[in-house]
RNA sequence: GCGGCUGUAGUGUAGACUGGUUAUCACUUGAGCUUGCCAAGCUCAAAACUCGGGUUCAAAUCCCGGCGGCCGCACCA
């Protein structure tokens, strides 16, 4: 069934969960407040999903800030690669992208820089596809918010596109918090600042969202899963970029290839039962293959988690295979050792050939470079410079010339421990703002203009409704007294004595919640007072006592007959 | 960023073309009466012309611009 999204938003609106952010100033596209119910139901989201990472699959959960200085957007690429390089004509103002005009100009337009395309498309004579005008020159458009820190100039810096830069740096330190093994994961749950250039459709392209990352470090020749083996026989539908739809069981589409490896498989899996459990539709779900040419500059290979809503299919969770991609560009740029240690069954004894550098010989030639020329020596490769009478070496930029007579190639035995090694990355990225958006388009339902969201009781933000039949004759009392036993037993509850009794049960239905329970002239009599049930409209009467008991019950899964034993 | 359409109480809307008294209606919300289990009724109340400029004696209404929304293009790690 497709809904209309704007009724949605206007549910939404009118109840409390979303409302366009700073309203009463005009508002901005693609920036969200989140009300009580929406905060809520996003916070039992995520709630839900440390629940699956950190506490069963064992993630170090770390949280980074969302402000980073320069160098670590450029090691990660974003400050080259995060942007679109637009000309726009200077007559009609129609605007294109370069790379796109660049087509067949080039083996790979996306890859110039905006002078290099500039120069290109002047060579080519290119104009204005629509009006023959002249284009101006390339414009850059980084979709990273800039900012800086620091008074005056400042240090030019970015808000994060995505939480994952914060585990890539920080890998050594939660490397050693975990005791120096692999496979480790981190994850992270905040905010990402994307400055999209125009937002659309509500909750599906924000300029700031709430993303839930987990980056899995595993050996990069190893990647079989342990946990693999008890979900194998488990089929998801997938949506291969080669091939036919189809739904597979997860040894299948490994054997066959369809997915690249079990670690893959195995998270892929766990976003899917991850879906299942917050109440995503699975007549709904799919996980689509990313094309070769629609894949991030950085994955190997990417799935993600498509649920069909009022907007058509939309991406919820990307799994993608990083490969050695981010953390190596982290070691080159930083110089840091972000390499864990691969320690060899037995030491090895290795005999091998080394440059070694003579500082008697380095020092009168070199003077106060003589340090860095020994460094860019040792260096070499000794098969480079062995028999040479000299050899080149580059220091400081500058290409050098070291004669013979500076170094020895020599033959060196070594005990070898081990050997160190860069992990390789399996991402699964979570947008949350997309999965509660999901979630509420899945859970809309509508009889008769009577609408119920049948949200889950583990993520409903509200738990129960408590209603006195009557505002009167103590009933009242009786219900403000259940309701203090909800919220001291940490129920989200809700306690309301206005307007008809049919009227306060469509209040709770419309925004999700799973039980009422009413007090009634007979609690005066037997201490009973009714639950129902949203889905059902089915009531079942308990002691009033037992209220808290029971919804403890009822949010673990359990029926509502099965209260027969609370009476 | 471009083009088309568009913006009226919390929500959904009438009024606009043809400018003119106190801006329509419903739901919602609050108070009271009533009501003894599924959006009942009555009374009262609260609540809006997206913002700025222009035309005019007079602008929700016509014109221009900003902001927001929807759709299409483009974009989408």
């Amino acid at each position: 069934m497709q809904m209309d999204p704007q009724e949605l938003l206007s549910l939404c609106k009118r109840r409390g969960f979303l409302w366009p952010a700073y309203d009463i100033y005009g508002a901005v596209s693609g920036l969200y407040d989140y009300g009580p119910l929406g905060a809520a139901l996003k916070n039992n989201i995520e709630n839900q999903w440390r629940r699956l990472y950190v506490l069963q699959e064992g993630f170090y959960e770390i949280s980074c800030p969302v402000v980073a200085p320069e160098p670590v957007f450029k090691a990660s690429g974003h400050v080259d690669a995060f942007c679109d390089v637009y000309v726009e004509c200077t007559s009609c103002g129609e605007t294109y992208r370069a790379d796109h005009l660049a087509a067949g100009m080039h083996p790979n337009p996306a890859s110039l820089g905006e002078h290099e395309l500039g120069k290109l498309l002047k060579a080519n004579g290119v104009k204005c596809v629509e009006c023959k005008g002249e284009l101006t020159e390339p414009k850059r458009f980084n979709l990273m918010f800039k900012t800086s820190i620091g008074a005056g100039k400042g240090k030019t810096a970015y808000l994060r596109p995505e939480t994952a830069q914060g585990m890539f740096v920080n890998f050594a330190q939660v490397y050693r918090y975990g005791r120096e093994r692999l496979p480790f994961g981190a994850v992270q749950v905040g905010r990402a600042f994307r400055n999209e250039i125009s937002p659309r459709q509500g909750l599906i392209r924000l300029r700031e969202f709430s993303m839930m990352e987990a980056e899995l470090f595993v050996h990069p020749e190893d990647k079989t899963w342990p946990g693999f083996r008890k979900v194998k026989d488990r089929a998801m539908p997938l949506v291969p970029s080669k091939g036919d739809p189809r739904t597979i069981r997860l040894d299948e589409a490994v054997k066959a290839k369809v997915i690249g490896n079990e670690v893959l498989a195995y998270y892929m899996w766990l976003t899917y039962k991850f879906a299942l459990d917050i109440g995503l539709d699975p007549a709904r779900l799919r996980f689509r293959q990313h094309e070769k040419t629609e894949m991030a500059h950085y994955a190997s290979d990417c799935w993600d988690l498509e649920a069909e809503t009022g907007y058509g299919w939309i991406e919820l969770v990307g799994v993608a295979d990083r490969g050695c991609y981010d953390v190596q560009a982290h070691i080159d740029h930083s110089g840091a050792d972000l390499t864990a240690f691969e320690r060899f069954d037995e030491p090895k004894e290795v005999e091998q050939d080394v440059v070694k550098p003579d500082f008697g010989e380095l020092g009168p030639l070199f003077k106060g470079k003589a340090k860095k020329v020994a460094e860019a020596l040792s260096r070499l490769s000794p098969e480079s410079a062995k028999g040479k009478d000299k050899v080149m070496v580059e220091v400081d930029g500058e290409k050098v010339s070291v004669p013979a007579k500076c170094f020895e190639v020599s033959r060196r035995k070594e005990k070898v421990s081990g050997r160190k090694i860069v992990p390789h990355v399996i991402e699964p990225s979570y947008g949350v703002d997309r999965m509660m958006f999901a979630l509420l388009d899945h859970a809309y339902s509508k009889k008769d203009d009577y609408v119920t969201l049948r949200l889950k009781p583990l993520v409903a933000p509200i738990k129960v409704g408590v209603f006195p039949l009557m505002p009167k004759d103590g009933l009242d009392e009786i219900a403000q007294g259940i309701y203090n036993d909800l919220t001291g037993a940490g129920f989200d509850s809700y306690l309301d004595d206005s307007g008809s009794i049919g009227r306060r049960y469509a209040r709770m239905d419309e925004v999700g919640t799973p039980w009422c329970v009413t007090v009634d002239y007979d609690t005066k009599n037997d201490g009973t007072v009714t639950v129902r049930d949203r889905d059902t409209a089915e009531q079942t009467r308990i002691k009033k006592e037992k209220v808290p008991k029971a919804i403890e019950a009822l949010v673990k899964g359990a029926g509502l007959s099965s209260l027969n034993t609370l009476r």
